[in-house]
RNA sequence: UGACCCAUGGUGUAAUGGUAACACUACUGAUUUUGGUUCAGUCAUUUAAGGUUCGAAUCCUUAUGGGUCAACCA
């Protein structure tokens, strides 16, 4: 374990040299990052990862993350969001320094502006939005110089106070960068700083009617913060030397920019602009649908935060596009899951079966006791009532079996978990042909903990009596799509959703004690998978979703 | 026909000029009152061509492939 570490500790990624050479040389004694998402949308895995990055660099090297929200547009964000963002950091599991906005620098970012003004390095332009992109040029071409690209200061200063006056109508004006229209990078082409919207904000309400740009607003929130790394993804490369540009020109401090290849997972979309049209157009139930890679899809599909940490860790990071297997996040579900959760027998396709010669005594039952995690041995036991009306599993028999089949059969014995090894000794069927009972014998020396029978029986099926059995609605949950990369497929993405992404299973019979079940408790439904109570669970009936199956080692032929 | 970024098993990530490794997946086998877990093992990797060097996944050049950039989005 401690080699383990080692090598674990020697290993680092990009970043986390960087900021060892930044912390050898002097240049900080501590660090401190951000992560900023925009307020207009639900956080997702690909989230989780910029979460962990940000706070875990700062909780190993020192130093401190704020939780800073870029609320620059004011169209396109609301509270409801920056609440659920607020939820999903704290659910992982960090917690930031300070509670920051993009919004509460409005008035420096102003001052920043007149300052470049003032330098000759900003002015108002009166172009269209479709003549500023005329005279952009294209990645091959140079740009064109704008009209009003050599007013005079005054001029300027006297036009960009009126934009903030609210004289001016929608994208009638913007203050642009004046830089170089020919550069090629096309971002140094006098990027827009600020343009007119007469838009209520969801924090400064009607106070702006001009809001500033990603651009001029991102690198100067660094700043402001003294953020010493800037972590972003791959897409914002081309934006550090805007970015250096600002903050050089301006003076302020010198926050630095460093980009990550964001994360994808296979078999789901991750852009928010798809996960907002999956909403909306009712494909899932809510941002928090199981389905969802959303983090609060996630936890309330029974994902817990550790194994999402943990997910996030052992990935990595590094800065080539890259396709996780959502099999991947699965094993970490499970590997956390298997020490936590309680064991519990449930039936989700019933299949009648009579112990011909057990009588149970006066009560016609006993009380068994079976194990609430073996993976713990502290976890303890908890009672299971038997009888002789019970439920198996319908898959768990086959009348004409295969070789290596080893669960019930004409003939053929198992075990019945924490119970007896029963035979099956006859097989009932309806007017179809349909198999609807089984008749079986139990052997009274078999029991469970006490077996002197001396059988060896190779399977072991899970069960629930018949007239002890709770009911309970159960979801079960597939990949969202039916393709690795509906992004990159022909067509609309939503043509490649998986028609099977839930499947019901209206009526479940759960042993007596899942009647305690409660919100954030894990449940293995044994040799079915991982569950959780899910909030759509009232008094009239539990609903349970599946937070990942088992894995499946034996392969029906 | 531009600029910038990237290229290691099926997937993700290491190796920082000196034996290509770890995890997942797949497959074998052992254990098992969950066909789960656990344990042991197997398969499988440096995009290509040149160059520098005693020695290259690593440095250089070129090619190839992939990605990003022409929003008053972030």
């Amino acid at each position: 374990m401690s080699e383990e570490l080692k090598k674990e500790e020697r290993s680092l990624n990009f970043l986390e040299e960087i900021i060892e050479d930044d912390l050898k040389s002097g240049k900080y004694k501590s660090i401190v990052t951000r992560f900023p998402p925009e307020p207009n949308g639900y956080l997702h895995i690909g989230h989780a990862t910029s979460i962990c990055l940000n706070f875990g660099l700062t909780k190993k090297y020192g130093g401190y993350t704020n939780l800073r929200f870029d609320d620059t547009n004011p169209t396109t964000e609301d509270t409801e969001y920056v609440e659920s963002i607020k939820d999903d950091v704290r659910w992982l599991g960090f917690e930031w320094k300070n509670e920051l906005y993009a919004s509460d620098y409005f008035d420096q970012l102003y001052g920043f502006a007149i300052q470049l003004i003032n330098k000759g390095l900003a002015y108002v332009d009166d172009s269209t939005s479709e003549e500023i992109a005329t005279l952009k040029g294209t990645p091959t071409e140079p740009g064109k110089n704008s009209p009003y690209r050599n007013r005079s200061i005054e001029e300027n200063l006297d036009l960009f106070q009126r934009m903030r006056n609210g004289e001016f109508a929608d994208g009638s004006r913007t203050l642009r960068a004046k830089i170089d229209m020919a550069h090629t990078n096309m971002l140094m082409r006098d990027p827009i700083m600020y343009r007119i919207k007469h838009a209520h904000h969801h924090r400064t309400g009607d106070k702006w009617c001009i809001y500033p740009m990603y651009d001029f607003a991102h690198g100067q929130s660094d700043a402001i913060e003294e953020v010493t790394h800037s972590i972003c993804t791959l897409e914002f490369v081309p934006h550090r030397e805007l970015y250096d540009w600002f903050i050089e020109q301006l003076g302020i401090y010198p926050s630095h920019q460093y980009e990550f290849a964001r994360r994808n997972l296979t078999y789901t979309v991750m852009s928010k602009r798809k996960l907002l049209q999956l909403v909306n157009e009712k494909h899932v139930n809510g941002w928090d649908d199981p389905r969802m890679p959303t983090i609060s899809g996630m936890r309330r599909r029974g994902y817990t935060a550790s194994a999402l940490r943990e997910f996030c860790d052992r990935v990595g990071i590094a800065k080539r596009e890259n396709s996780v297997d959502l099999g991947l996040v699965e094993f970490f579900v499970r590997e956390d899951l298997n020490k936590t959760a309680l064991r519990r027998m449930v039936v989700f396709d019933p299949l009648k079966v009579v112990i011909t010669n057990y009588n149970g005594g006066d009560a016609g039952e006993e009380i068994l006791h079976s194990e609430n995690n073996p993976e713990d041995p502290a976890g303890g036991e908890r009672e299971v009532p038997f009888s002789n009306e019970l439920y198996i599993e319908r898959e768990d028999f086959m009348e004409n079996p295969p070789k290596k089949y080893f669960r019930l059969a004409p003939g053929q014995m198992v075990r019945l978990k924490s119970a007896y090894i029963i035979r099956c000794d006859e097989v009932i069927k309806d007017a179809d042909g349909h198999v609807t009972e089984l008749r079986c014998s139990y052997i009274p020396e078999s029991k469970s903990g006490a077996d002197t029978s001396g059988i060896n029986v190779k399977g072991t099926l899970h069960w629930v009596s018949v007239k002890h059995a709770v009911t309970a609605e159960l979801r079960l949950y597939d990949r969202l799509f039916r393709v690795e990369d509906p992004s990159s497929e022909e067509g609309d993405f939503k043509e490649y959703i998986n028609p099977d992404s839930l499947t019901l299973v209206k009526a479940a019979y759960m042993e007596p004690a899942m009647r305690n079940a409660v919100f954030g408790e894990a449940y293995q439904f044994i040799r079915k998978g991982y569950f959780v109570l899910d909030k759509d669970s009232s008094t009239s009936g539990m609903v349970f979703n599946r937070t990942v199956g088992l894995k499946d080692g034996w392969k029906a032929k």
